[in-house]
DNA sequence: TCCCGTGATGACACCTGGTGCCATCAACCG
DNA sequence: CGGTTGATGGCACCAGGTGTCATCACGGGA
C-alpha cells in the first residue's frame, strides 16, 4: 500500500466538505482543499475527475450493486419484483454513517447547479444499470426502461425520506413503500 | 436593436458547431470560435452561461411550451392524455431545421461526458416542468410525478426516433406513439 | 441639430479548474 | 543490496469563466 498516511483519499474528503459546510462550495479552491489534507492539488486530481466527484465518488459502487441484485433476482420474479429485490440489496450500504454523510452533501448541494447537474447524471447512472440488467434478464425494452424509471423515482424518494432528520426507519423500508406507491398510481394510469 | 451585426448570438451558435464537427468538442477554444464568428471572448460568455450552453440553449423553451400545454389541457383530462396534449403542442417547435440541428449536435454529444450531462440536466428539467405543471392542476404526488417522468421518457424516446436518418413521421406522432407504449407496459406492470 | 442615455460589444487583467511531465521517495522483491 | 513499482510533489501551462472599464452606435428628447 501507500507508505505516506495512507487514507489520502479519506483526508481528501474530510477536508473538502469540511471546508464546504464552513465557506461554501465556490468559495473553497481545490488548493485549500489539499492544503488541509497536507496534500498537494495534483494529487486531488489523481483521486477525483473534477472538484464535484470529491462529494459523489461514494456513489459509483451503488450501480453494481442494484445491478448485481437484478440479477440475482429469481427467473420467476417480475420487474419490479426484481427492482425492489434491488432496493432491499442496497441497504446494506446506507448505514448511520453513510445517513450523516449525505445529510451534509445535501446541504453543500442545496442551490448548486453544478452539483445538482453532477447529482442528475448519478442518478441517471443508477436507472440506466437498472434498465441493462432488467434487459440482461430478457425483459423487453419498453418495459425495461420503465420498470427502471419507476424504480430510480423510488429511490430517490425512498432516499429523500431516509436522510429526513425525523426518520427512523431504514432505507430499504422506505424506498420499498415508495415502490409500492408508484406501481399503485402506474395501475390507475391509464 | 444591436447596431453591430444583429445576430451575434446565432453567429456564435453557427460558428461553435461548424467547429465542433470539423475537430471535436474539446480540440475547440472559445476563443476560436469568436474568432470564426467575429466576436471577442466576453461576448461569448454574454451570451451563453459556458461553453457546453451553446449547444443547448434552444431547449429552455421546450419547458415552458410542455407547462402551458398541460396547463391549458381541459380539466377531464387525465394526467397521460395532458402530458399527450403537450407532447402534441411542441411539435411545432420541431420542424426541418430543427432536426438538421439536432442531428449535428447528436453528433457533438457523442461520446463527450461533459455535453452528456448538460443534455441530462435538460432532459431533467423538461420532467420537472411538467411534473410542476400536473402538481397544479391537482394532480398528488407520486402520480404526478410519476406521470412527468412517463411523459419524459416518451419524449425522448420520441425524440429519438425522430432525429433518426430514415424517419420520415412528425414528432408529435412519434412521441404519442412512444406514450402509449409506455401507458400499456406501465398496465401490465403489477 | 445636438446631446444624452442605453445596450451591446471590445479589451484586459485575473482567478481557478484541470493536465502533462518529470523528479522523488518509500515499500517490496529478487 | 540494487531495481522496480506506485503514489506523491512540484512545476509549467492551458482554457474556461468573470469583473471592470472603455467604446461605439442608435434612439429619443430639447
Amino acid at each position: 500500500m501507500s507508505r505516506w498516511e495512507p487514507n489520502a483519499r479519506e483526508r481528501l474528503v474530510r477536508a473538502a466538505v469540511e471546508s464546504f459546510l464552513e465557506r461554501g462550495y465556490d468559495a473553497v479552491t481545490v488548493a485549500e482543499i489539499t492544503e488541509r489534507a497536507g496534500l498537494t492539488k495534483r494529487t486531488f486530481f489523481r483521486h477525483f475527475g473534477d472538484k464535484r466527484e470529491v462529494l459523489f465518488a461514494g456513489q459509483d459502487v451503488l450501480s453494481g450493486l442494484l445491478a448485481d441484485a437484478i440479477a440475482a433476482a429469481p427467473a420467476s420474479a417480475t420487474p419490479i419484483e426484481a427492482v425492489s429485490a434491488a432496493l432491499t440489496a442496497v441497504e446494506t450500504a446506507f448505514d448511520a454513517d453513510r445517513r450523516e454523510w449525505a445529510q451534509k452533501v445535501r446541504q453543500v448541494v442545496a442551490g448548486q447547479p453544478d452539483l445538482r447537474e453532477r447529482e442528475l447524471l448519478k442518478r441517471a447512472k443508477l436507472r440506466g444499470a437498472m434498465a441493462s440488467a432488467l434487459r440482461a434478464r430478457g425483459v423487453p425494452d419498453p418495459s425495461a426502461s420503465l420498470a427502471a424509471e419507476i424504480g430510480g423515482l423510488a429511490f430517490t424518494t425512498g432516499f429523500a425520506r431516509w436522510v429526513e432528520p425525523s426518520n427512523e426507519r431504514g432505507f430499504g423500508e422506505l424506498a420499498r413503500e415508495a415502490l409500492a406507491e408508484l406501481v399503485q398510481a402506474a395501475a390507475a394510469l391509464g
